[in-house]
RNA sequence: GCGCUUGUAGCUCAACUGGAUAGAGCGCCUGACUUCGGAUCAGGAGGUUCUGGGUUCGACUCCUAGCAGGCGCACCA
């Protein structure tokens, strides 16, 4: 039930139709006409640039070729008011109410529905997110890069998408022996009273360490802590484990839920890595070389070594990509390499990563792996959310793991809330950096927008609330014999743009959009809603303490799309606040 | 030095895969509560969309050359 597409697929059967029978050339492709929302100003629903697209192949003005579209439209079409043509060469429909009545008639009918793209073919998705580092619990950076990932979940999902949400676990190498050690240390330290060295900086200074040494000190009595060497590699389980147990905790308070999680470590030892290498050889991606030292920086200690390298740069990367450490140590590309080759093994139309600021640079090599290993069939799709910026007392604040003063994900979710986190994280686009006031959201909370979406919500649920309606319950109307006001149609308008929020939203894998639409349809309602002050007319409850049925399904109709809406972002939708 | 990315109102951000006179919130100014919930609403002021060129019927959007901020540029992950 997208009319804007309804529209678009009649324009291009009348295009179609004049081509056939000589009146008009078209270009191969009609990619370029669209069916848009006009701006509010020009009164009008559904507007198209057909003409202007056209102007130039048939040596018409857009005008001109408008005034010829314009009867071919309204023909057999009762529901159009009127057809204008304006300047540049738009041809703008205005509806009759009857159209906006039909309309609710079919979202309410078809509820559970509305807003997914049923012409839309439906793939099969793998979406990777967080991968954060088994070392300790999730800060605030991690954070945006998690809701991003799992509300494009979602909104694929909404859209009957099969999605697969997994958690790549970077269980080996050189940070998680340093990661072991520092267990290690923390065990000692309470067994043998052996003070934490705090000045070493390849180790881990969190206090959270402690609570993992003692977990492991209680559960595995028989161990022997006095000999590293002996228990390293149980060691390195259990505190991976520990690692991320509490990350999952973490996550869920978030309200975020992985189905898979998978374990580098497992990847090396079964020899995945190995077997990919040989693979890529084999193709010709991989040979014996030296990288050189970027230009510009001090480089006195650079050392150029022999290594396998991955030729990158066949795909466009700057520089070949190291697969091996000089001790013999697959690099953390090369088994995300073999990672990679598992997911194309594993028959996904789409591959998509969720990937840090910080691990832009990462993307080309990357994704030229996934295009040599599929041989350019399947497109790793990579989604960078930019930083948080976290200010506190107006200024910003920088985390720093080593004195211990960072935000973890603990923190926001006791002062700020899951919700408020996920609203305000996913408000604006994940291309650009993020102030994220704390004091700000804290304290003035009422200026935060995800309560105005809320409040909207929970003021039609206070309606039904007052004449005792079951508001969860779906509405019967038999009588569809009414038409709207124009205040009530401009909140239709703004309802029958949901499913092209949804479509450009998926398409451009822009979840924002979704919020700031939340937030622009609250609006309208809040307007409305403030009309019953002066104009009794515009109440929704009236004197007799009952509804009419037009109001009733229309406030019906704006919920259900405000609950979609928040469904996709993962927030509540109280009924009372 | 190279790569990626951002630059829009005083501040924080939108702008529907290139559409029309660039929109919101905060802040500032003026107004609306014996109400279906004021966590709301109505109105006002505020712009050379970083700069210069180009493509186009049409550019915040695309190309190009700069400027400014951010991130990255080992065998770390």
């Amino acid at each position: 039930m997208n009319i804007f597409d309804q529209y678009l697929i009649r324009i291009k059967k009348i295009l179609l139709d004049l081509s056939q029978k000589g009146m008009i050339e078209l270009p191969n492709e009609l990619e370029g006409i669209t069916a848009e929302i006009p701006p509010p100003k020009f009164n009008c629903d559904i507007s198209t640039n057909v003409a202007m697209v056209l102007s130039k192949i048939n040596k018409k003005s857009p005008i001109e070729l408008a005034e010829t579209f314009v009867p071919l439209l309204k023909k057999d079409d009762d529901l159009i008011k009127q057809i204008d043509v304006i300047k540049p060469g738009f041809i703008n429909i205005k509806f009759k109410p009857i159209f906006w009545t039909n309309f609710i008639k079919e979202i309410i009918k078809n509820s559970k529905t509305y807003g997914i793209n049923t012409n839309e073919k439906k793939n099969n998705y793998l979406i990777e997110f967080v991968s954060a580092n088994p070392t300790g619990p999730l800060h605030v950076g991690h954070c945006r890069g998690a809701i991003l990932g799992d509300v494009i979940a979602k909104l694929l999902s909404f859209n009957k998408h099969k999605v697969t949400k997994e958690y790549y676990v970077n269980d080996y190498g050189n940070q998680i022996i340093n990661f072991t050690k520092s267990v290690y240390l923390r065990v000692r330290e309470i067994k043998f009273n052996e003070p934490f060295p705090k000045d070493n900086e390849d180790l881990y200074p969190g206090d959270y360490l402690i609570n993992f040494a003692n977990n492991i000190i209680n559960s595995n009595k028989n161990m022997d802590f006095e000999n590293f060497e002996k228990i390293s590699n149980e060691l390195t389980v259990l505190s991976t484990e520990e690692a991320l147990k509490l990350i999952k905790i973490n996550l869920n308070s978030l309200g975020i839920i992985h189905d898979n999680f998978v374990s580098e470590k497992k990847l090396v030892s079964n020899q995945e890595v190995q077997k990919v290498i040989d693979y890529l050889q084999k193709k010709n991606f991989i040979y014996k070389g030296k990288i050189k030292a970027p230009a510009g920086e001090d480089n006195d200690n650079w050392v150029e070594r022999e290594q396998l390298l991955f030729k990158s740069t066949d795909f466009g990367d700057d520089k070949d990509r190291a697969l091996q450490k000089s001790d013999g140590a697959w690099t953390y590309f090369a088994s995300d390499v073999a990672y990679h080759k598992n997911k194309l093994d594993r028959k996904f139309d789409y591959l998509i990563n969720i990937l840090g600021a910080d691990h832009a640079g990462y993307i080309k090599r990357i994704s030229s792996s996934v295009e040599a290993l599929s041989s350019s069939k399947v497109k790793l799709i990579c989604k960078v959310s930019q930083l948080v910026k976290l200010i506190k007392d107006k200024k910003p604040f920088k985390m720093s793991k080593r004195k211990g003063d960072y935000i973890t994900v603990d923190d926001l979710i006791n002062e700020v809330g899951k919700d408020a986190t996920r609203f305000i994280m996913l408000n604006r686009s994940s291309d650009a950096e993020l102030d994220f006031d704390f004091d700000s959201v804290i304290e003035k909370s009422k200026d935060n927008p995800l309560y105005y979406v809320q409040y909207c919500y929970a003021r039609i649920s206070s309606i039904f609330r007052n004449l005792n309606i079951d508001f969860t319950s779906n509405i019967e109307i038999k009588d569809y014999n009414f038409e709207y006001s124009n205040d009530e149609i401009n909140i239709l308008k703004k309802i029958s743009e949901w499913p092209k929020c949804i479509d450009t939203s998926i398409n451009k894998l822009e979840p924002h959009r979704i919020p700031v639409y939340l937030y622009e349809l609250a609006s309208l309602f809040h307007s409305y809603w403030n009309l019953g002050k002066d104009n009794p007319e515009k109440r929704f409850i009236n004197n007799e303490k009952k509804i009419d049925n037009q109001k009733l399904i229309f406030l019906k109709a704006i919920s259900n799309v405000v609950k979609s809406g928040m469904d996709i972002v993962g927030v509540s939708t109280p009924e009372k606040m």
